[in-house]
DNA sequence: AGCAAAAATTGAATCGATCCAACGAAAATA
DNA sequence: TATTTTCGTTGGATCGATTCAATTTTTGCT
């Protein structure tokens, strides 16, 4: 009466319960698959044996390798695996990608490790049909990894020029360049950007010559988008203070530090995530400056926690869940050529953004 | 140069590319899992025979066969797959869950359906080496479906009184008499019961009959917890209405509707849940009702956005993500005996309990 | 060169099922 | 009763790898 539950040694088989019935393991096979095809008395005997000797139907693993198809998608990211219920970007992007799983029964894995070598390891070895690539930091090694196992799958962001490999992402130099309008036609025109990392490892003001060698395109591209709106409207964008963020609380909090010290502190600030911009809100309030009397701030992404901040955040709105439903898609349906889509973004105008003061 | 990344027709494996090197597939096979073992000659020409003919190295279809672990634990509840993003609690579970695999390097396979023939088909056939079974609604179902595989698992929430399933748990008893035992003490005598189900698929106001029936111990075990402080202060739990809900908007709603259609309303509510609370914070202010002022509000689980409410909300809290970490070591480690835990509960006062006004 | 020890390689067996062509028995038709 | 259909059952082949005892090759030593 001890361990019961906990499955000690079981090495009982289809076959065992076959040769138990007294019948092929074909037939016994067809029991569990095909039951209509089997007369009735066959079948209660094997059900009978089967449940006699303990058998918990056809295992998986076994048939897996003859049907060939898992039935799951493997949604990988170089990061820890509570990331996807921790971040707010990933935990709406994996409700679009849950629908999508559950309109087609097909099962959702978690691929995913901080770790390299783990990582590694992780998508040679997943059980899956297709990789789904959030392409964070990390992203360029994991797109990598996900190509070798000659997978259909997709990365999420349009972050690889790479126009061999399936993507799915939001046109970030215009996404950008309607942030950077919203505030120029607010009358701004002392700007600082708060950026996502261009590279791995890295986070500091960035030189010019750092943006042109950024591994991270996406990054690139909402500057460009950035830099191409301020200067229409003639801001020096050389003199504009560039900090790259780890995309995180301490960093970016640290790159606040550095640009609010100038003689000249921003009135706008371009916060290439909600998530940045977020803690931004928090820093400036502790700082006791006001948002946005003294500092607007444009996010970029949409997630809902902008929504609610205080005060709310004006953002550059993804189809986050929208990316993840066609994500899914673009797996199970993968024929046909590669896929690129590009999806559209939308300004939301909330009250973390106005005319400045002076 | 069209559909290169989508795998067209890829029936090249470990002997195709064994073959073509001229070697034996048992060496070939060497080559990718003990490379160190094969003379580094042979191992280029593998290594270069599988490169040529687009080999993404070992399927792990075939591997697990004969490994027998999946190295992956499922986690499965009898909704969509969306809830696992959606919802606090379990995204804290989640996040405790995730921490223990990144640990051991187990990964997480998502099993879920709303639909019930859907999700038998998804326990049956997942690619798992144990379960970790949500009890929430359909938990009993979902219990016996996971008990069917074989396979060790571990329900949360000690719902199953079945003492041959493992589970872990809190005291549900002493956790809803800890926070009776709080609103009493601020002096509360008028008492209503907003509850989690007894049963699937119904709500409105409970019977003491219904609640004997209940399908869900812990629902069971709460009001139990509840009503004996309350007898012990004199309150003739006869007259407390007990109203349940689905743990949802419109159910809580609906329930709060006709508990404050009463001419002698409660100044107090006992909330089964954090989620059911915090809707009751809604509905009440919308109503015009000043909490606490008006009305206290207890909740129960201690999920992250009790703590930033409007006002922020007194709670039982769970250690959610203690109880993630432990499941997956029960699964991990399933040897020994039936593992049952049950940790302890926190009451945490913030500014949705006081006094009573009169 | 000759022999023993060490290293590399082979190939059959195995993991647990599903599929399918072939076959035997029962039912329908002539 | 003979002949054709239909239905149920069988058992070998297959999915794609890993493992390990046996064998061959290489290395080391005298």
């Amino acid at each position: 009466m001890a361990s019961l539950t906990a499955g000690n040694r079981r090495p009982v088989r289809l076959a065992d319960i076959a040769k138990a019935a007294g019948v092929s393991h074909g037939t016994a096979s067809n029991v569990f698959s095909r039951p209509e095809i089997v007369r009735e008395e066959v079948r209660e005997r094997v059900r009978a044996a089967a449940e006699a000797m303990g058998y918990g139907g056809p295992d998986p693993k076994g048939r897996l390798l003859r049907a060939g198809k898992v039935n799951a998608i493997g949604v990988a990211t170089a990061e820890p695996l509570s990331y996807f219920f921790d971040d707010p970007f990933a935990r709406v992007m994996m409700a679009g990608i849950s629908q999508a799983c559950d309109a087609t029964g097909a099962g959702i894995s978690l691929v995913s490790a901080a770790n390299n070598e783990q990582l590694a390891w992780n998508i040679q070895s997943a059980l899956v049909d297709g990789f789904i690539v959030f392409c964070i930091e990390g992203g360029s090694r994991l797109v990598e990894l996900a190509r070798e196992r000659k997978l259909p799958f997709v990365a999420l962001d349009l972050d690889s020029e790479d126009g061999s490999v399936a993507a799915i992402g939001v046109d970030n130099i215009a996404g950008a360049g309607v942030a950077a309008r919203h505030l120029t036609d607010l009358g701004h025109r002392r700007f600082a950007v708060m950026a996502l990392p261009f590279a791995d490892n890295r986070t500091g003001l960035v030189s010019a010559e750092q943006v042109r060698a950024a591994t991270y395109a996406g990054t690139r591209d909402r500057l460009t988008g950035y830099f191409r709106e301020l200067s229409r409207v003639g801001v020096d964008i050389s003199k504009v203070p560039v900090y790259e963020t780890a995309n995180d609380v301490a960093s970016t909090k640290a790159g606040l530090e550095i640009i609010f010290a100038s003689d000249t502190p921003p009135t706008a600030i371009l916060a290439m995530s909600d998530r940045i911009a977020l803690v931004a809100l928090d820093w400036l309030s502790a700082r006791g400056l006001s948002v946005p009397d003294d500092v607007s701030i444009v996010g970029f992404d949409g997630v809902p926690e902008a929504a609610v901040s205080e005060p709310p955040l004006t953002t550059i709105a993804q189809p986050i869940a929208e990316m993840g439903r066609l994500a899914v898609r673009a797996i199970l349906e993968s024929n046909g050529p590669v896929s690129r889509h590009q999806l559209p973004v939308e300004l939301i105008v909330r009250a973390s953004s106005a005319s400045p003061r002076d």
